[in-house]
RNA sequence: GCCGCUGUGGCGAAAUGGCAGACGCAACGGACUUAAAAUCCGUUGGGCUUAACGGCCCGUGCCGGUUCGAGUCCGGCCAGCGGUACCA
């Protein structure tokens, strides 16, 4: 393949212009109080969710979002907007451990490497970001802070009287940390045993581990735990307001899970027990039949009678032993035992027995049930399993089958309660329930604490010490703290992190060891928002007058892949730092936006697997970055999934070259010289209202972040001055101030050519002022309308825009191809939508 | 299962309830060229009809509804993609 020509010269273009941007710091945003800063401009905070630096290097789908992220910040400069427009790096991560692993290479070194290359790459690409703000999560100096904030976590808790996070101080009970918002707890982790380590439930798919495909199990271990689980009522609330689809709002409500209901005691016969359970149908109390624990719940033991305790025991192993992948497979089959004791119904006092099944889980509500198999799928099919008594109590409103009914209805059966809607119903075994101190309304969330510690190398360690089995924060002093060096990094097999090998380190006093854990990926992105207002400052997390200054975050753009955990683990975190005082907003992010993923070629996922992967790079060697960025966002709407097309590409930057020889011919020579064609001249009416209907277009698509249809309008503009013989050079001037944020090199260096040889009054593009439309020169003297008979068009016809609806309605019916379809009709209503069309109905 | 998103030409897609298919790709025809590439101009949803200009019918996943008028609103399906997994 000899060497395709070049539309356009962008490959002596676009370096040019990335280097003058680089060297006049002309997107550096100078915070208040700084040289340059303008406090009487407004601010705009547009931020890209920042990458893991990973060893593959930029593929096509990261620049989507930032392409389009850029093209708002360079928009809102060009608006006078004071723009905060940061890049870092989501730098610690298993990826660079692994790799540690294998090769024995210090993650560090790894990570510099790739973040070196992705950083070239993002150049090459002419984002405008402001490179001085730019932070790595795994630089002492960024994440002494977010230990720094971890210890603000550590040193609250939530007051439930002003429902905010407040210094442990304030809590006046016995047992502190019971209550502190991060805390040690035995939970269940994903063991896996031949990779002796932990994993995150991310790196868990179908049971196995995603690295090997070995088995995982759950096993309790000591593990740090995150409280935001206190905050699941204000996460909920707080998210109404803010500009987010709504597809992720409910995302997040839904993993939040709210369940209103009801806690109810049953006493157990023959013992001096309760048991509680929750339920969101307390109406439904006199159906429960039996009840069911789930099979770790404590009382097990004590309830299960002789006979039945092999039994028990047995099944307990069973569960125990079944891997994640077993669970999931054997979901739909319901399994249990029976453990010999019963339960007395509180409202119809029937003694049900009392079962274990691994439908019930531990970690949700109470871990234990009551079985109202009449009206709850799972109940139903465990009862119809067992032949345990099933008992009607919600009549259906209409004659639906009352068995396997689940909506509301009316409570029958019920004494208490007979005849009420399922509402009131609710409400009032409730209030009994209450009344006899056998129970109590209450809330329950799916959400569960956040688990916060990792057995792993390349993470953040915990500003944590262990003195006699109790746990107590190192001073601010002694931040950041750095892990130690090791040769070693692989996990130790037994469940210890690798830091225990690093014995000097561990070592805190006589009497004091390290924390060995480190904290999860997430830690670094939940705050790395607020260090872009401030990233040089050494004496806070964020500048108190920067923070109030720049935040919230006006975009934020990225995938769906964070829509719920990311997202949610930020919020929590900003809203302990404002509850403490630290922040003066109470939500980080105003508006999200997410990218849809950009598909190969071939309609599939990228992926090494498929060979479909595209190299931005590769895309820039032949089209140029201004075709790459412009291509990106033509290809459909931003939040939509779409495959890439090379030769869209190519559509593209032939768009590209027609802006270019709108302004530049070859001369014989073959050089590059401004068009003749180019003329101070006055523009004609027709191409005025283009050039205004396209000022129009562009402003209102950028906002609305409907990028694809701003490029459409602009190539009609180009069409439209291709063919004039005069150019007006101050239109096209206007243009290229439009065309700017989508191919910021080529519009530079046309608007430099053209100061060359005609008047400019300032010397680069980025000094423009975004022109304003009017209206006026958008009105047309004619438009034409559509004539219809019964909704269809059968003539169009230029009419005045100021004709009147009486003008239009009469020139409607006058007109022969309206009057051939209404003939020997008779006329009903006219209608008419000036400037549109007219309607008439005949029947 | 449940929840969400998406269904419009050969393809990517446009369209405040008001002329469906803007813009681009691909394809075809023409100009320029010794030729090709590049560039420029034009045609291009399907069917029927006309010598031609033109005209008629159908058409936004399917079925129904609201409306003078529905790609758009409402109800019920179907398909694809994504998320989630017994949350009482």
């Amino acid at each position: 393949m000899h060497e395709r020509r070049k539309p356009y010269p962008f490959d002596s273009i676009e370096p040019k212009w990335q280097t003058l941007w680089d060297e006049r710091r002309l997107f550096h945003a100078p915070n208040p109080g700084e040289p340059g800063f303008d406090p009487a401009q407004p601010k705009y905070y547009v931020l890209d969710m920042f990458p893991y630096p990973s060893g593959a290097g930029l593929h096509v789908g990261h620049p989507e979002g930032y392409t389009a992220t850029d093209i708002v910040a360079r928009y809102k400069r060009l608006r006078g907007f004071n723009v905060l427009h940061p890049m870092g790096w989501d730098a610690f991560g298993l990826p660079a451990e692994q790799y540690a692993i294998r090769t024995g290479q210090h993650p560090e070194i790894t990570t510099r490497q790739n973040i070196a290359r992705f950083k070239m790459q993002l150049k090459r690409i002419g984002f405008s970001y402001d490179w001085e703000r730019e932070i790595t999560t795994t630089d002492p100096d960024y994440f002494r802070w977010t230990q720094w904030i971890f210890l603000q976590i550590y040193g609250s808790w939530l007051n439930p009287e002003t429902q905010k996070a407040e210094p442990i101080a304030t809590y006046c009970g016995d047992d502190p940390d019971s209550v502190r918002l991060a805390y040690v707890a035995e939970v269940p982790v994903n063991w896996c045993p031949e990779l002796g380590t932990v994993l995150a439930n991310e790196e868990v798919i179908d049971g196995k581990s995603e690295v090997g495909g070995f088995p995982v199990v759950r096993r309790p271990m000591r593990q740090w735990m995150l409280r935001i689980t206190a905050f699941a009522e204000r996460l909920i609330d707080e998210l109404e307001p803010l500009a987010w689809p709504d597809g992720i709002k409910l995302l997040q409500r839904n993993w939040i899970g709210k369940s209103v209901g009801a806690e109810v005691q049953f006493a157990v016969a023959d013992h001096d027990e309760t048991i509680t359970v929750f339920t969101t149908r307390p109406d439904t109390l006199y159906g429960a039949t039996y009840m069911v624990l789930s099979p770790e719940n404590s009382l097990v033991a004590r309830l299960a009678s002789p006979d039945q305790a092999e039994a028990v025991a047995i099944y307990q192993k069973e569960v125990a032993a079944k891997s994640d992948l077993e669970r999931t497979d054997l979901a739909k089959d319901k399994s249990g035992v029976f453990i010999g004791a019963y339960a007395l119904n509180p409202a119809s006092e029937a003694r049900i027995p009392i079962w274990i099944a691994d439908y019930v889980l531990s970690g949700y509500g109470t871990g234990a049930i009551m079985g109202v198999p009449a009206h709850d799928e799972r109940d139903l099919e465990f009862a119809r399993k067992f032949d345990l008594p099933i008992l009607e109590v919600v009549q259906p409103p209409n004659d639906e089958v009352t068995v396997g009914f689940v909506g509301e209805g009316t409570a029958i059966n019920s004494p208490l309660i007979e005849g009420l809607a399922t509402t009131e119903a609710k409400q009032r075994i409730s209030a009994w329930l209450e009344e006899q101190g056998l129970g109590r309304r209450t809330i329950n969330y799916k959400l569960r604490d956040w688990l916060f510690s990792r057995q792993r190398y390349w993470g953040e360690p915990f500003p944590i010490v262990w003195s006699e089995g109790k746990h107590s924060a190192i001073s601010e002093s002694e931040l950041p703290l750095v892990p130690p060096p090791l040769d070693d990094f692989k996990p130790t097999g037994s469940g210890e992190p690798p830091l225990a090998r690093a014995t000097d380190w561990v070592r805190y006093s006589d009497a004091a060891t390290r924390e060995l854990n480190t904290m999860p990926q997430w830690a670094g992105s939940c705050w790395y928002y607020l260090r872009f207002c401030d990233p040089e400052n050494n004496g806070r997390f964020v500048g108190e007058d920067a923070e109030r200054y720049w935040m919230n975050v006006d975009l934020y753009v990225g995938g769906t892949e964070h829509a719920v955990l990311h997202l949610l683990y930020a919020r929590f975190w900003h809203k302990v730092l404002f509850d403490l005082g630290h922040l003066k907003t109470n939500e980080p992010f105003q508006r999200l936006v997410n990218q849809g993923i950009i598909l190969g070629e071939d309609g599939r996922k990228m992926s090494k697997r498929w060979g479909n992967v595209i190299d931005p790079l590769d895309v820039i060697a032949l089209y140029g970055a201004d075709a790459f960025r412009c291509y990106e966002m033509f290809m459909g709407p931003l939040e939509q999934m779409k495959p890439w097309s090379m030769t869209g590409v190519e559509g593209v930057s032939r768009f590209l070259a027609r802006v270019w020889r709108l302004f530049m011919e070859e001369n014989q020579s073959g050089e590059w010289i401004l068009s003749s064609s180019l003329a101070e001249a006055a523009p004609t009416k027709a191409q005025l209202k283009i050039l205004h209907a396209t000022i129009k277009k562009v402003t209102e698509d950028i906002e609305a972040l409907s990028f694809n249809t701003a490029i459409a309008q602009m190539m009609i503009f180009v069409n439209a001055f291709t063919t004039a013989e005069v150019r007006p050079v101050a239109e096209l001037r206007t243009f290229l101030v439009l065309l700017n944020p989508f191919a910021p090199h080529l519009s530079s260096e046309l608007y430099e050519s053209l100061g060359k040889r005609f008047s400019i009054t300032s010397p680069e593009i980025t000094d423009q002022p975004w022109p304003e439309y009017e209206e006026a020169l958008l009105a047309e003297d004619e438009i034409e309308i559509a004539l219809q008979v019964n909704g269809k068009v059968r003539d169009r016809v230029q009419v005045a825009t100021a004709a009147t609806r009486e003008e239009l309605e009469a020139l409607a019916l006058a007109n022969p191809r309206v009057q051939e379809f209404i003939a020997g009709k008779s006329l009903g209503k006219v209608v008419v939508i000036p400037g549109k069309l007219v309607n008439v109905v005949a029947t």
